[in-house]
DNA sequence: TCCTTTGCTACCTTTATTGTAGCAATATGC
DNA sequence: GCATATTGCTACAATAAAGGTAGCAAAGGA
């Protein structure tokens, strides 16, 4: 199997697939977090951050930079950090797993 | 606020809500990966580490490992990883990213 | 002006992940 | 029996990611 060009290799999988792109960034510490705790209004990077057990500001800004170049977060006029209309869409795929989560954890 | 005691923490969460146990969970490299290669048949340590990229084996049998306590996946008798009833269940909800991240890539 | 809050960054320490090699146990072919 | 391969799994050193603490400039209110 011939190797595949960089241009068209994507961080998490080398396959190119757009799915192993989201599961790579989705599987980065606090994003699936920052998703869920985003998931009503708008918070404020301090806000966001008391909600994530005070997760250290390095990562969470990473993390919003990311997510927000994937088009699913965004920053507010009025700052405020919020989910894109794709953000929710997205959103609405994870919260699901807070029911399986109360099934599981038995 | 009192601080919660160590036995009611859960890793990922001070809030010990089961949903933040399992988005840190899935948050950490490799699960969602995981789940998502094992969605078919039952692969083998290597298959697996194959459809994973060449992953290092070491994260990977760390995370196999933590799926397998959370009754996610489990080792058949003839050798290989499968997922459990749960696990397939949660893989279900993972499916769906697919499709999402087709349309998300334009 | 002084105080507060915003988003964000620097810095260093600790933890997680990678990469490579190889083990013991179990099969498979000869 | 006896090499040969494959299984799940581990050791170990190197690199990358995340944590923890402090603090900045800009914007807003009193």
């Amino acid at each position: 199997m011939a190797k595949q060009a960089a241009s068209e290799r994507v961080r998490g999988s080398r396959s190119g697939r757009p799915v192993m792109a989201l599961l790579d960034l989705l599987g980065r510490r606090w994003s699936l977090r920052i998703l869920w705790e985003l998931r009503g209004e708008p918070l404020t990077s301090r806000a966001l951050r008391t909600a994530c057990d005070e997760a250290s500001p390095t990562v969470l800004q990473a993390r919003l930079t990311e997510l927000r170049e994937a088009g699913f977060v965004e920053l507010g006029d009025g700052g405020g950090y919020g989910l894109t209309a794709l953000g929710r869409e997205l959103c609405e795929m994870v919260m699901p797993l807070n029911r399986f989560a109360e099934r599981w954890k038995k």
